[in-house]
DNA sequence: GCCTCATATATCGCATCTCATATCTGATAT
DNA sequence: ATATCAGATATGAGATGCGATATATGAGGC
């Protein structure tokens, strides 16, 4: 009630919208999108934490409407489970779908990797490279909702310059679903080194360039490896339990 | 204008709701977004066709808030192209576009072909057969929307059991896309019966089942195939050309 | 005759309002 | 005391209206 005067806001976005790039500006629905997104991303917001239309509304200053849109945009990338007359709320993963994800990775990654490494502008290694340092870094400061981006962040550069926009948008989303227990399950806290030795392996296979067979088996059996593991702490319960 | 009282169809709604089955009923969007996506998928809506809210909202009855979250969901799903401001509007392929699609299926498909083999519940191969006896049937008699549905209603049973639902969403996903061309494309007229032919060699591997990788790879080679063949189809412009 | 710019219209984006539904609470009957 | 049912409340679902913007159209100038 109070933020929402209703002609400030929109000054603002008329503002935006002629300014600096014409095409394509946020839309109300897309800040929305992108700011749930990041708070589930984050680990800000819980699986099982509900999304209230009206107060998220509210938050941002602005109409139902546009949250509204965004709930059902994310209930269709995965990130929310809508009931009807019910509510919005952050998904609830349970093992069976995060083995289906990490299948699906096991699948594919590979494939879009060995894609990348056959095109001219394969893989920004130096970034990788850079990406793993920080890593370890990350670790050293038991930083791991940092350390749970950079892993996204590595597994993203692999995958990112196999040309075909729509399996990178699709990796994509399944890389955002892993979040969801990633940066909550703190039992998978052991298993961090051992993924930053992988990664590593990885990128050497890479740097290395003589093998592509190997660069994906590594790739691959590197996912499975954390099917295991993920999948295994998820029936154990420990993503609900850290958050009171 | 003149179907949108407003009050009669909500009343409709209420009843059904309290009716039979009672989790689940569908909502206005819903019934907005299955509506368009048969219209798109059967051929009635051709790419490039423009979705107005306002035009859409009136045929149905209701309001134009259910029409624009279904248009928004269908822009999520790919089927549907949104311009800022300029409308919605029926996706246009382009050459990348199906090239991304039938690469992305060709890794997918056969691995879920795979684990439904794998299965204790593996593939319906009776109803596959007939399917397959269906489609003999359309291509005699020209019926080539018809026989698209039956091309894509055997590709889906071959991964239906895989037992992983999020690769059936995934793999459903891409099959309607393919749907955006597969029915205008008359060029490809030549090459169904080609396609009916792989398709009984794979359904004839899978009843031997001796071989999981052939199966596997016939099933890939197939795909593979059918890039080149719509790619070429796409860029050739025949697409766009029948529909006057 | 063709190009440029202002006006007009169509269409989306968002806000506000109303209605239907689920859940919660409490009273009553067993 | 507990189970059940009715009312209250909270919340989503949908309808309507207004404002913003892009495209189309026509008049005027070169």
């Amino acid at each position: 009630m109070s933020a929402a005067d209703g002609t400030a806001p929109r000054g603002v976005r008329t503002k935006l919208a002629g300014g600096a790039n014409a095409v394509s500006y946020p839309s109300r629905t897309e800040t929305v999108v992108e700011a749930i997104r990041e708070g589930i991303l984050s680990g800000r917001l819980a699986p099982g934490d509900m999304l209230v239309e009206q107060e998220i509304a509210a938050q941002f200053g602005m109409s139902k409407t546009p949250v509204r849109e965004a709930l059902r945009l994310l209930s269709a990338s995965g990130l929310v489970t809508l009931s009807t007359f019910k509510g919005a709320s952050v998904r609830v993963v349970d093992e069976q779908l995060m083995r289906s994800v990490y299948e699906i990775r096991a699948i594919l990654e590979p494939a879009a990797l060995q894609s990348s490494l056959r095109r001219a502008e394969p893989v920004d290694t130096d970034l990788a490279s850079s990406i793993l340092a920080e890593s370890a870094a990350a670790i050293e400061k038991h930083d791991y909702a940092g350390l749970s981006l950079l892993n996204r962040e590595f597994h993203s550069l692999l995958y990112q310059g196999c040309g075909n926009p729509l399996l990178v948008e699709i990796l994509d989303g399944l890389r955002d679903q892993t979040a969801l227990i990633s940066t909550v399950g703190w039992k998978l806290r052991s298993s961090y080194t051992e993924e930053l030795e992988q990664h590593h392996a990885i990128l050497d296979a890479i740097l290395d360039g003589t093998d592509l067979d190997l660069v994906a088996r590594l790739l691959r059996e590197h996912i499975e490896r954390f099917q295991d593991v993920v999948a295994s702490a998820v029936s154990s319960g420990s993503v609900e339990a850290d958050r009171t």
